[in-house]
DNA sequence: ACCGGTACTTAGAACTCGATTT
DNA sequence: AAATCGAGTTCTAAGTACCGGT
């Protein structure tokens, strides 16, 4: 049903947003009117939707495969204990891997350097084997240096060396880029397999270190249309099987060894089916918006409920609603122990009837995607508290907090409550609203655009703390940081000059003739151009010392309705380049084009 | 109800590159 | 001309969600 509706506007609004280009010129030999175009626009569409189709048609010409490996020059010696030896041409690869990130954090962990050697020997010939027994006893030395000194190189190339290359790289992606689909030529998002190398998991990760092989043809499989022009191997080689399923968007794939997960070649976030579905999302979001009373109406009313089940499922949501806390699927035992709203353990909250004066309060501190830290205090209505308290009965740190409960069984439940809705689609729904609200209420209409831009990101980076969106400081950070300052101390130096100078010519053109009021209006002039500046740097000190450890890239790709943010432009005359570069415009533009300066989500 | 498989979105780190500073 | 820096881009891991078989 609401798929239906969602169709629909699309359907409606899709023939204006993205227009289809060569889908009407190819069309339009046939059609003339508008009216027969829409129809049989619609007919099309339709056709697509309702048995999961994705496409009509889709030509490409297959992924790209990692370069071939270059051994090393015989100059360049690894030592196992002391002594040179000549490594085979395979464990020479694999050597070579450990090799290069030899002054990564990574190395100094021993879950990474036994998976590691484990799975080198496992490449080595019986020979190697027999000899090569202590990681510690091997010198990959000289191999680093050899690889520190090929990327020196890199760094040194001449300027036609360069030109070259980026020729190259142009003529690659010209060839193996696009894809043709239903009639347009769109951008593919990776069509480049990936290398092998050594597994580099995220936090805590049982298989970091282990050697991610090589993908060959015979690996992947190749999906697109029957009659169209069908990739071809490379020479000498099998795709592992060409299919036609249009019920997916894949164009390739293939099974990564490590995880055994699956991985595809789709298409970049700008193409017209990775919008629609963007803008899918947003319209549930918005849907959501509706409901939200009600819902939360509802989960209050179940923490009351006989049942536990009820409870459990109420508290767990109140939790995803209220702190943007991802659903928390089941993990294996063979990943990074991270957790989730509904796999929270007992060990990852703490209860305090009272902390720094508030009443009631819920100290969440757990790892969550990509081991990211998520540490909250939050004080919590009463039934609340009770209800954690019961769940916590008679349990050990590592016992499931919400036993009762998985996301499988909520999402159910959220089906009930709204159609199309999930546990993710509270986080969309937060992070949008609170764009919306954050942004009316920074925004100074009378202010210059810096300072609204500061606003932008203010409004961001409510929504990047909400959804717990953290980086790494950035390398050079407190040095930039006293750049800065010093540059603005500096120049607000220059403007008390300019100030001095520009009083001493008010002084002279007051008696003065002509050619003194020129000169005091030009000191003016000079003086109020180094007050912006002055400015502009003291928002920007405040702007990136605020951002030190938040990342907003997240939140504004994936969370924030993209018409929430063009409207704002509009309205309060902001260049939209200011606030989107240019993929994220190419990724927007749908919004771009659709939303005026009174979009409200 | 559970489980493994599949497809897709979301995520921070690493890398690249061009502008700016030294 | 070299070094530095940060914005932009690429990479791929790690999530969510759902399906179909048992």
């Amino acid at each position: 049903m609401f798929d239906h509706v969602i169709f629909n506007m699309i359907v409606l609004i899709g023939v204006n947003i993205f227009k289809c280009k060569s889908f009407l010129k190819v069309a339009s030999e046939n059609i003339r009117t508008v009216r027969q175009l829409r129809v049989f626009r619609k007919k099309w569409e339709e056709s697509k939707k309702e048995d999961g189709t994705k496409w009509h048609f889709l030509e490409h010409k297959g992924p790209l495969f990692a370069p071939a490996y270059e051994p090393l020059p015989d100059t360049v010696k690894f030592r196992y204990d002391g002594k040179v030896v000549k490594l085979s041409q395979d464990s020479e690869e694999v050597a070579g891997f450990y090799a290069r990130m030899l002054d990564h954090d990574y190395t100094t962990k021993s879950t990474f350097n036994n998976n590691f050697f484990g799975d080198w020997r496992k490449v080595m010939t019986h020979e190697e084997t027999k000899l090569i027994k202590d990681l510690s006893k091997c010198d990959f030395k000289e191999m680093q240096a050899y690889f520190q000194s090929l990327s020196e190189k890199n760094k040194n190339r001449t300027k036609e060396e360069k030109a070259a290359l980026k020729a190259k790289n142009e003529e690659i992606q010209k060839e193996y880029g696009f894809c043709i689909i239903d009639g347009h030529k769109e951008k593919i998002g990776n069509f480049r397999i990936e290398p092998p190398g050594l597994f580099r998991g995220r936090g805590e990760h049982p298989k970091m270190g282990m050697l991610k092989r090589r993908v060959m043809p015979e690996d992947v499989l190749i999906n697109c249309s029957k009659d169209s022009k069908i990739p071809k191997p490379p020479a000498g080689h099998k795709w592992k099987e060409v299919r036609h399923d249009n019920t997916v968007t894949w164009l390739a794939s293939w099974t990564e060894n490590v995880q055994s997960q699956a991985k595809y070649v789709m298409l970049n976030p700008s193409s017209k089916l990775k919008g629609e579905k963007d803008w899918q999302k947003y319209e549930t979001a918005r849907h959501l918006h509706k409901s939200i009373d009600k819902i939360r109406d509802t989960y209050r009313a179940d923490w009351k409920a006989k049942e536990m089940r009820v409870r459990q499922r109420a508290v767990a949501l109140y939790f995803i609603d209220r702190l943007a806390l991802r659903a928390g699927n089941e993990k294996d035992d063979d990943q990074a122990d991270t957790v989730g709203c509904c796999s929270l353990r007992v060990e990852h909250i703490e209860l305090h009837k009272e902390k720094d004066g508030k009443e009631y309060v819920v100290v969440f501190d757990f790892l969550g995607k990509d081991s990211i830290r998520y540490y909250n205090e939050v004080p919590v209505e009463k039934r609340v508290f009770k209800n954690l308290e019961i769940f916590m009965e008679h349990k050990k740190g590592s016992d499931d907090l919400f036993d009762r409960l998985n996301t499988q069984t909520l999402n159910e439940h959220l089906k009930d409550l709204m159609p199309g809705l999930t546990a993710k689609v509270f986080r969309t729904y937060n992070a949008s609203i609170t764009l919306q609200k954050q942004l009316e209420e920074l925004t100074d209409p009378d202010a210059s655009i810096p300072e609204k831009i500061l606003a932008y990101n203010r409004a961001n980076r409510a929504v990047a703390i909400l959804c717990n969106h953290q980086r790494a400081v950035p390398k050079g950070h407190s040095k930039s940081m006293e750049a800065l300052k010093e540059k603005i101390q500096t120049k607000r130096d220059q403007v008390d000059e300019a100030e001095a100078d520009y009083r001493d010519a008010t002084k002279a053109a007051k008696r003065g003739s002509v050619k003194e009021k020129l000169a005091c209006d030009k000191k003016k002039k000079a003086l109020e151009r180094l007050k912006e500046q002055l400015k502009k740097l003291e928002l920007q000190e405040t702007d990136r010392d605020e951002n030190k450890t938040i990342a907003l890239g997240t939140s504004k790709l994936n969370y924030l309705d993209p018409r929430i943010s063009v409207s704002w432009c509009k309205k309060h005359g902001v260049p939209i380049e200011k606030i989107y570069n240019k993929t994220q415009r190419d990724k927007f533009r749908w919004a771009i084009d659709m939303a005026g300066p009174d979009y409200v989500f």
